[in-house]
DNA sequence: TGTCTTTGCTAAATCGTTTTATATATTTGC
DNA sequence: GCAAATATATAAAACGATTTAGCAAAGACA
């Protein structure tokens, strides 16, 4: 159990002042005309005693933690994990650590999070917010910190946002299904009032008006364990439906446990599309058709907002908003 | 940007000292005799003015961060993300927090991040540990900090730690393909020393030898891009094999990429088994056998151990090392 | 009345940094 | 040769908490 060296242990064993040890760990040796000489035989014993200095207490006194607080939707989500990984890696060649949590679309365990996170002085958030959570986001931004929202826009927010576009998407992913011929068409969906959803819907509600098409849409409570259930009873009760584009990757796996269960085929009794990629849904029989969201890109996108926010500590002048494209993976499971 | 209100703040505003905030609000004011009445006008002020004390400089002074570093092979993984959220769970109940990352079996990186999670100061560490970390292991223990070790076993390291039965379970699965009438089995793992894997070798090779009959063990690098190349190369090279054990979850989705590229059916012409239960196997067709590791208990042991260790700042009496049995889920992939 | 306890509170040191203001030599300019 | 400029280094005040040691007033006891 040895102690730990301190800026102070240092400057006595070198009989010099903590200030210039100080100023040379920051790298204002020159600027402050500190000798050559001495820097090096500062860095070397700093070397020699492989010195770090102690984090909190200079978190104390500058103010910043080079910590960011990252808040995604479920961290064991396959498309979760991959850009909180990305985030991380580019976080780190930028000399800032992430720390990263699940909200589990919870509103109040968000609410508990962001608390926390702002206790330990984060100095920058990306958030994938759920809903209601629109105040202590404002709360956040009129604190000063940067603030980036990740795959939902929330309307009134002045902050950097960063999102698919969904309507788009989900409006290509119906027009799929209609031209492989499926005529009864229902959508899955959580129900949910944020707006991306909301927007998913409207892609496949303005693809089926304009194929005339009667639309299904089926709401189950998220994070319910009774999906399976309720998807099964859904298609039981409405029996023409011909195919199914479930909003979110873990409906469709409900989903599809529920078609397994009814013994329905793929294709060619139920054409199935999902969004969100996973990679289930490729090596599943049949591979399931989706729609992709960009995960590098809006990694990317993610912390160079932030990061530049960060850098320059002045108020942003304008903020970002960003809308990305998805790409359609076209699988066995939609085409017959 | 308004400023954060301090302890100073609060002693100035009621004209009190600092130090009789401070015992309020460590819960010490009857231990130091303050009175009630004072003691409720304080705790009244700071809801109202919602004060949080800085953890920082708390830290800074007490040595204590609250928080523990938590260290998987890959954050990603079904296996290892189960265990972070139920250990996540355990922790903020006994007000820790859980910071973690992803080692990726990579020993630098892993050094890396025991000096980043040091430098932060956290309080304790549950590691799933990579080859050649037994010295940063034993760095960290001899500094003080308690260790808790997950999955692995490191010969010569006196620290807890939390292994399956690897051999047994490794065994069981093995004889169950021999008693469904595979002869010809081979054993898929990765080309890694770990304890733990040589130990699933081990198991497999009892039963083969028990039953006389021959062995096929082939080792994969690890994170190798080329796993499914690889494991097709060595299943065209032993036409005879009739069923694969594969040591890992990650080796059995290349494995049934593999085997389903070359057209093979599962379980007629080929039987399946894999080591750690994953959504993908039980919605596979044919869902696959595996043997699945108690996530709960792990996550459940791991986290209770470290507490013990982290109040009593006594050094541990005696280290413990628990083995804990698996369950052998036997589903389509391995019966014919 | 004088001493001893108890009650109720606080001053000041400390944790390990950064940063501002300042001190002391040494050079330069003229 | 003297003032101004420059080079080199430092003392001390923060940052915001915890904790040790101790002080003054009031009550108890003889």
């Amino acid at each position: 159990m040895k102690k730990k060296i301190s800026i102070n242990d240092i400057a006595r064993e070198l009989g010099i002042s903590i200030t210039t040890v100080s100023f040379i760990l920051n790298g204002r040796a020159q600027e402050k005309r500190i000798s050559e000489n001495l820097v090096k035989k500062v860095q070397d014993f700093i070397n020699e005693v492989d010195y770090k200095p102690n984090s909190l207490a200079r978190s104390l006194r500058t103010g910043k933690t080079n910590i960011i607080g990252l808040m995604v939707e479920d961290i064991s989500d396959p498309f979760f994990s991959t850009i909180a990984r990305l985030i991380e890696e580019k976080s780190y060649q930028n000399g800032y650590k992430i720390i990263y949590c699940s909200t589990e679309n919870d509103t109040a365990k968000t609410r508990e999070l962001i608390k926390m996170y702002s206790e330990r002085h984060v100095d920058g958030y990306i958030i994938v917010p759920p809903e209601g959570i629109e105040e202590d986001i404002k709360t956040l931004t009129a604190s000063g910190k940067p603030v980036v929202l990740l795959d939902r826009y929330l309307p009134g927010i002045e902050t950097d946002t960063i999102v698919i576009d969904n309507l788009e998407s989900a409006y290509h992913a119906t027009r799929h299904l209609i031209d492989n011929g499926y005529k009864n068409i229902a959508f899955v969906t959580i129900d949910s009032l944020q707006l991306q959803m909301q927007e998913r819907l409207s892609g496949y509600e303005k693809a089926m008006n304009e194929a005339r098409l009667p639309q299904y849409v089926k709401e189950i409570a998220y994070n319910s364990a009774q999906s399976v259930p309720q998807i099964t009873a859904f298609l039981h009760r409405k029996k023409n439906i011909d195919a199914v584009f479930f909003a979110t990757n873990y409906l469709c796996v409900s989903g599809l446990k529920a078609i397994s269960g009814m013994g329905a085929k793929i294709p060619q009794e139920i054409g199935v599309v999902s969004f969100d990629d996973y990679e289930l849904f490729e090596m599943y029989s049949p591979a399931i058709t989706t729609v992709a969201q960009p995960a590098e890109q809006i990694a990317e996108h993610a912390i160079n907002l932030l990061l530049t926010r960060l850098k320059k500590n002045t108020a942003p002048k304008k903020v970002e908003r960003i809308v990305l494209s998805t790409s359609f993976i076209v699988r066995n499971s939609s085409i017959r």
